[in-house]
RNA sequence: GUGAGCGUAGCUCAGCUUGGUAGAGCGCCAGACUGUGGAUCUGGACGUCGCGGGUUCGAAUCCCGUCGCUCACCCCA
């Protein structure tokens, strides 16, 4: 307890939505985020970090004017010469800007690009969901063959396996394209005309403003009615059928297992055709951890040249949850050296030994006073260091320190040379 | 934006119904044990009881307001 601090001041909090992540929990992240590099990286996918800034019409004009994000849910302010600048509420818009900005399209074949990185939405918190939250994503742009959406589901499927997660369902839709679209529009607009009446206040509302939303109400009571709805997969043109059967073919061949989901709707404007989810039991209300989906007629709309593409984002919040949930990816010794010391000459010793250790990269913590040998072990302990190595004026004199496995409390002599091997084998 | 629950020690919480000197466990510090940690025992430090106002001789407890957190709706990652 600091007892400086005063009473009469008010600290300062984080702000509502956003949190501080601890290194105790940072370490998970790290290895996930190890993971996406690792794994992204050996499909070949580069990474890019786009600003946490944009001009708001980027993504007025893709994600959707009338879309709950934008019409509700962005940081917009006014920057001081008067541009109107938003904190970006998701990655894809600013992936596929950069793609035309730095004219990547000219390069020849597809490009595969990742990103990690915070993104800002003003909803109202609560599990799962922050106003600050980190999302992981792909994209694949330049074809719109069946195959690339195949590719991409194979890596996000090897991808959550190799972080420990093993129950998720990878549900997947087709919302066909600017063709086949404005007809199944019409044909749900039609047959909800005749039973919206019927259905909760949301859905009276949606069936106006986003009919394709009535089709993710979760309202027991409505449930009958969506089931007999026109669904998308009986409207897609010809085109559009074919990509998606090729998909599924695809996702088989991999044994990829899937769930076609024919009410799974996104809600972003910019997607056609495939779109898919995975969600997970152990997160509450907000259980899905990660979304995507093809969006062929993007770049066009952000004024770039024809450039299909495929992407999706995880929640990289929520995907912590549902690995520590899992159960995998436990940390090992943070710490593998504590060096205890007793006595001033012996605290020299100690002085280089550590430095020598930390030149070599391995992580030793050492005491900056005089301290008894209990207390240090204690220390060490505390610290979750894997050794105790034990200075004093024995050590000193016979030129050998004492080691001890603070795991399974064996000790031996080492040579000091040849502690840096000794404390990395296993 | 709407609703509900909860704010008491560093952490997890009890105490509130029925107002009467702020508690427990864990953690932390020290000692028992003057060169051997995790166990045990003993002792110790740390609290504007979220904040403001009201009722009362007296409020953590009752009332009003307010802020914060959490969960849910909504929406999405």
């Amino acid at each position: 307890m600091d007892a400086s601090t005063s009473k009469s001041i008010q600290p300062i909090r984080a702000v509502k939505g956003t949190r501080d992540l601890l290194p105790r929990d940072v370490t998970l992240w790290q290895k996930i985020e190890d993971e996406v590099r690792r794994t992204f990286g050996a499909y070949h996918f580069g990474e890019v970090r786009t600003p946490i800034i944009e001009p708001t019409a980027l993504f007025a004009r893709s994600v959707g004017e009338d879309t709950d994000i934008v019409s509700k849910e962005m940081y917009t302010f006014l920057d001081r010469s008067d541009e109107s600048l938003t904190l970006r509420p998701e990655a894809t818009a600013s992936v596929v800007r950069a793609y035309i900005e730095h004219s990547l399209f000219n390069e020849g074949g597809v490009r595969k690009l990742y990103y990690i990185g915070p993104m800002f939405r003003r909803d109202r918190p609560q599990k799962g969901r922050y106003r600050q939250f980190y999302q992981i994503g792909a994209e694949v742009l330049g074809s719109s063959h069946p195959a690339v959406d195949v590719e991409v589901l194979e890596m996000l499927t090897l991808f959550l396996r190799r972080v420990g997660l093993r129950d998720f369902t990878l549900l997947i839709n087709s919302v066909g394209d600017k063709n086949c679209r404005p007809q199944y529009l019409n044909a749900l607009r039609e047959a909800l005309s005749g039973v919206k009446a019927q259905m909760c206040g949301d859905c009276q509302r949606r069936a106006d403003t986003n009919p394709l939303r009535v089709l993710d109400c979760k309202v027991p009571a409505d449930q009958p009615i969506i089931e007999a709805l026109p669904h998308f997969i009986d409207y897609l043109d010809p085109e559009c059928r074919a990509h998606f059967e090729s998909v599924l073919t695809g996702l088989c061949a991999r044994e990829i297992p899937y769930e076609i989901k024919p009410r799974l709707v996104r809600g972003l404007d910019y997607y056609t055709r495939t779109t898919f989810e995975i969600a997970s039991g152990v997160l509450g209300a907000q259980n899905s951890i990660l979304g995507g989906g093809r969006y062929d007629g993007l770049s066009e709309m952000l004024g770039g040249p024809p450039a299909p593409g495929i992407g999706f984002a995880i929640g990289e919040d929520r995907l912590v949850l549902a690995v520590e949930a899992a159960g995998a990816l436990k940390p090992g010794h943070p710490l593998t050296a504590y060096v205890a010391w007793l006595g001033e000459a012996a605290g020299a010793a100690a002085a280089k030994l550590t430095r020598e250790l930390r030149a070599q990269g391995i992580t030793v913590e050492t005491g900056y006073e005089d301290a008894k040998l209990k207390k240090s072990l204690g220390n060490a302990s505390r610290l979750g260091a894997g050794f105790a190595i034990i200075i004093g004026e024995g050590e000193l004199a016979s030129g050998l320190y004492q080691v001890k496995d603070l795991t399974t409390g064996r000790q031996e002599a080492v040579e000091p040379a040849r502690l840096a091997e000794y404390l990395t084998r296993a």
